[in-house]
DNA sequence: GCTATTTTGTGACAATTGTCAATTGAAGTC
DNA sequence: GACTTCAATTGACAATTGTCACAAAATAGC
């Protein structure tokens, strides 16, 4: 098996045990793709048809307000990312998916992901432990965001995700943190 | 079928279509309780075994945070509450959730719940499905807070959910949407 | 290498929000 | 109705953060 494949795997099986047979039923299904720094996954207006598993690199998912760009998430590599609204309910994103860095990813598409359900409940089962997961990120950010101070989130940023620090920009860190760059310039000359 | 059983099924429906047949397995593991304004479906420390579906009532979700309570959510009539990390992963809760009006509830134990994943596939769609929901509405809660002013969070609040403002206290509210007390009195000021 | 472009850092100041203290108001009890 | 208790409001001030302008640094293209 390749190892986009193998990776992939993997990182299911961190979630549930599955036999060989239910996961090899997917690997017809799977397709790997190349996303060269810069470029996007997802535009804000397409229907997102489908998720990825990043095999290798770095991806953020940003959407505009009032022509600024919010950062919502970063995601690296071993981890999954879909616009998740749009691959859900099959109507236009309003986020856009865009490498950081020159990427390889595992995608499944909506369609073949239901193919799944029906080939196997483990699929059902495996969807809905990954929601979960999200759903536990998505609780500590929204917390995170409600009441720590922009010192207080730069460093559990520092402490949880430091890979990102290292890889992202700046601006870019900042708008996920949901502060201004300039502050966070001022409190990264601070800690140093 | 007693009320609220009829409204924890009409609830499903919207989310997908359930034959009776079903649902009807799912009968016999229901409960209803009852749950006096003030007292607690969740403390701290316990791990929450089941989940609610509010047939009637208002209830918060808060954690300790230094001695401070965090409100992370209101959930009032026809939605579900629980402790997502402690019911999906069996670990003591951090959050408690506390009845803000007496309130009637239909619960569903987590045991229950599997054996209705055996019983039927659409169980575990339909958690899926719901799971799916929590992550869009944590989704926006995060946007929100992530760079909204006090201002324009309270104003959404009131737009989106303005019978939390009428049912729960300011402080709740302020809590909830990140900013103190103090200031969400003075934003009610000026919006009168 | 050099220039052009983008990103990051810094200073000055303004706006927002938090904190503390005191007051007002509302709800419940006797 | 008076009293107690808790919640909400308001004022004064401090702390945090944002905004704007510009300088410094890093990056990309040639």
């Amino acid at each position: 098996m390749i190892d986009e494949i193998q990776n992939f795997k993997n990182y299911l099986t961190q979630v549930i045990t599955i036999d060989n047979k239910s996961f090899d039923m997917s690997i017809e299904y799977l397709k790997i793709e190349r996303i060269c720094k810069g470029e996007y996954f997802v535009k804000d207006g397409q229907v997102c048809s489908k998720i990825a598993y990043i095999h290798e690199g770095l991806f953020r998912i940003y959407y505009l307000k009032d022509g600024i760009e919010i950062n919502t998430c970063f995601c690296n590599e071993d981890s999954i990312t879909s616009s998740f609204n749009s691959f859900i309910n099959h109507i236009p994103s309003n986020e856009n998916i865009q490498a950081l860095e020159n990427s390889v990813v595992v995608t499944l598409s909506f369609e073949n992901l239901e193919k799944l359900y029906l080939e196997s409940p483990i699929w059902q089962t495996i969807s809905r432990l990954l929601t979960e997961k999200e759903c536990l990120r998505l609780s500590d950010r929204a917390s995170s965001l409600s009441f720590e101070s922009a010192m207080e989130k730069y460093k559990n940023l520092l402490k949880y995700q430091p890979e990102i620090i290292q890889r992202a920009s700046v601006q870019h860190i900042a708008s996920y943190i949901g502060v201004s760059r300039e502050t966070l310039s001022r409190i990264r000359a601070k800690i140093g």
